[in-house]
DNA sequence: CAGTGGTCTAGACCACAAG
DNA sequence: TTGTGGTCTAGACCACTGG
């Protein structure tokens, strides 16, 4: 007898990746299996749930559970505060904010925000340092009518990011990496060459149907995003 | 009454949003929170465990369960298989193989794959095309005594990445993302620019012990990886 | 030892979708 | 209508860990 869902789900494993269940196909029920096995219904239901949410399996009311054919992995990463994933390099973190200014965003802003054309919001330009050294380059905006206690702040300190993190509420956002191919000003800013290839990050976040902020990171060359499988 | 553990999720996600549980602190147990909302532990259990595998609560036994203070973000990405990600974009798909050979890798990639100094093992070049114009640049290792039904296989048709996906058993692997400077040869590839920044990805996949394969993927200018936060 | 989360069980009802 | 997964419940025992 088989007991426990993650001993039961390495038995699932084991039958996908030795293809006693074939891709494609039709694994049998829940209850069958939780005769066979001798656990009951729930266990296995965990176990299978577990699966699909890695995307191994397919689950589909009354039409049972498959194999997936083409099973793409799920990554996970976790987006630390910059200042944490400085000091987690055991590095010295400053924070330099170089702009700060009360404006209307340009249109792909905007769009991205999905705010009505015109909207004023809160500029902010910085630098973040790793000894010393540029680590990352930052270009915020944020919706002060969602949190209008950082107009006042002092973000000489503390960063607009951190802020916000521990005191905005976020229900979503959207996330796109990319690389970005330093231009003169970036260039000098971040001491690099021009034309050096910098590792981009744009994320926005809302609360509901208000967005927060959008914010844009150019990491330092060579900067690379590590995860496990 | 709140019923069903998503309703009881969204509840908690309140309590949390609107500080009505304070970040790094206790919330009640979970025996507390089934009488308050008049339904079963194991529902408040499925909930507090969503919450926690988000990484908005910490929960440990005996201590109980604290709303962690810096919350970092963790982001799922899907990892396609080129070809489906191609046309998923509405292109005409295309693999160029260029080269194949055995042979002994160089030190990084025997390190990053933890193999012995002087292992042979199958080396592929190839380009994947979208509509005609060059899409993804693809180097790529392979542990022939992992799979060796992949020597004699026919890769100008069918992609080393897909058939891998299909055939070889994963349990693991490391992910990296980067961004890299396009050199000449590359640059005329990718047909692009010389220092042109592409989006860099490297990969590698072991079952057990075994390493499979190891590959780095660039990707053409402008490409993003997006995803919902 | 005692308190907390982790999990199992058996039985039940519901939601969805194919026929 | 029926078969399937999705979930709830009440009660139980286990595993870990602080005192």
């Amino acid at each position: 007898m088989i007991q426990g869902w993650q001993e039961v789900n390495i038995e699932f494993m084991r039958r996908i990746t030795e293809r006693e269940w074939r891709t494609g196909e039709l694994i049998p029920t829940e209850s069958d299996l939780a005769i066979e096995l001798g656990c009951s219904r729930v266990t296995v239901n965990r176990a299978l749930r577990d699966l699909a949410e890695k995307g191994l399996l397919d689950r589909k009311r009354k039409k049972g559970t498959r194999v997936v054919k083409n099973p793409e992995r799920k990554v996970t990463f976790t987006i630390p505060v910059t200042r944490l994933e400085v000091e987690g390099l055991g590095a010295h973190y400053q924070h330099n904010l170089l702009k700060r200014k009360l404006k209307i965003p340009p249109k792909n802003i905007l769009k991205r925000m999905r705010m009505a054309p015109g909207s004023r919001m809160l500029y902010l330009y910085a630098l973040h340092l790793a000894d010393q050294k540029p680590f990352a380059l930052e270009e915020r905006w944020v919706n002060l009518s969602v949190v209008p206690e950082l107009e006042m702040l002092d973000l000489s300190e503390l960063s607009a990011n951190e802020w916000l993190v521990n005191n905005a509420s976020f229900s979503g956002g959207e996330l796109s990496l990319g690389a970005f191919s330093a231009d003169p000003v970036v260039a000098q800013l971040m001491k690099c060459e021009v034309g050096d290839a910098l590792f981009e990050v744009e994320r926005t976040t809302w609360t509901e149907d208000q967005m927060i902020t959008c914010v844009r990171l150019l990491y330092t060359p060579n900067y690379r995003l590590h995860t496990r499988l």
